[in-house]
DNA sequence: GGGAAGAAATGACATTTGTCATATGAAATC
DNA sequence: GATTTCATATGACAAATGTCATTTCTTCCC
């Protein structure tokens, strides 16, 4: 099997080198290129069509990602293995899109070998800590920030049970509040979120607040 | 390592305990035991308490996501990888929810030294095909049988109406309908769902038909 | 102490909402 | 042609909703 390494720093392409090219089993992996910039790695995933491309995210000149994109646009059964030092939500989500085989922390890749063979084997591969982050980089959003429109804690409260069905009584018992006073308050939260009405409130709970 | 292997087909089990032994690294893998099922799956893991556990999913007695279930629910850090032969959506799903650590189509397990291995560091492997479905499967949306509530064209597109906040008289407008016969339609659906107001209605919407 | 500010409550009011009984007309069925 | 069915419409009604002015009470600050 032949890879390519890309990482800016080269002591860490020679380390990770190592690991592979000592890891004897039946297919030897073989490091036929290393590279300290995304510009290089494309360069080299041209003119050497490895198996595996081994790369980091942060880099100079071109980033991991930017660099995956030019090559998987070329090349779409690119098998890429980003190595990264962080757990980025935004980076996690952008190489997913891109079709990238696999995103691994730096800090526990002792098992580097074993990975770029699942990947060779046409496995995708996530680090531990990255799977468990999945679910809420697919449904990420903005948390509604509910100071900024100046809803109180009781108010919030309140919209959440709006966004329950509950009609005013309800809620007033549910807050151990007089009705009259929850109308008062509703009032006051659709003013400030400039709705018309509960149901308009409901709507924007599900679309704004809790997509 | 030692890894147990859960599969109905005995056959299968022992090509795998073969695949996975004949695999010599530095780190042997050893196969511990084999089971038959997912109670037996569940049994051996308690008692072995194996590295990995590779399993089937469809299994007679009790199935690979139950026991999984069962498994993780007493060692959440227990590692399993699921084997199958079909890319069921809602299967890989359940088993995303439940932190399984790997799920990888049998046809395409040449590798599976490497992935276990793998799965072993603390990665967590999926089948090339599957991960082109991650995005889909996170926001699945299992649609909603307006027919078996029988609900109407007219009404499905009144519902999408108070979804979006508006009331009766835009609705009317939009529709071109009375503004009566839109709050005869309101109650008829209202009775239909066996909700009480259209904001009740609103959230149904949101959670139920486009969750 | 004397405000000032804020949360909670009340009462009055217009509007919206949901329900129901009933009417109309068109299409389908016999 | 008569009947049924269905979508649409109307009017009447009670309940829920949203708005507003005002009051009460507490807390906080000078």
């Amino acid at each position: 099997m032949r890879v390519i390494i890309v990482d800016d720093d080269p002591l860490v392409s020679m380390s990770l080198k190592i690991i592979l090219e000592t890891d004897k089993v039946g297919d030897p992996i073989v490091v036929e290129a290393t590279g300290t910039s995304g510009r290089e790695g494309v360069e080299l995933y041209k003119k050497l069509k490895p198996d595996v491309l081994l790369m980091d995210i942060r880099m100079e000149d071109m980033n991991g990602l930017e660099a995956g994109e030019k090559i998987i646009r070329e090349d779409p059964d690119a098998k890429i293995l980003l190595l990264t030092t962080f757990l980025d939500d935004e980076y996690i989500n952008r190489a997913l899109k891109l079709g990238v085989k696999g995103y691994v922390l730096k800090q526990d890749c002792k098992g580097l070998p074993a990975t770029v063979r699942a990947i060779f084997d046409g496995q995708t591969v996530f680090g531990g800590k990255i799977v468990e982050k999945l679910p809420d980089i697919m449904n990420r959003k903005e948390k509604f920030d509910y100071e900024a429109h100046g809803i109180t804690e009781k108010e919030k409260q309140m919209i959440e049970l709006v966004a329950d069905g509950l009609s005013n009584k309800e809620i007033a018992e549910k807050m151990f509040l007089s009705e009259g006073t929850v109308r008062n308050m509703m009032s006051s939260v659709l003013d400030k979120l400039d709705l018309r009405d509960r149901t308009q409130l409901a709507c924007f709970y599900y679309q704004e607040i809790r997509p």
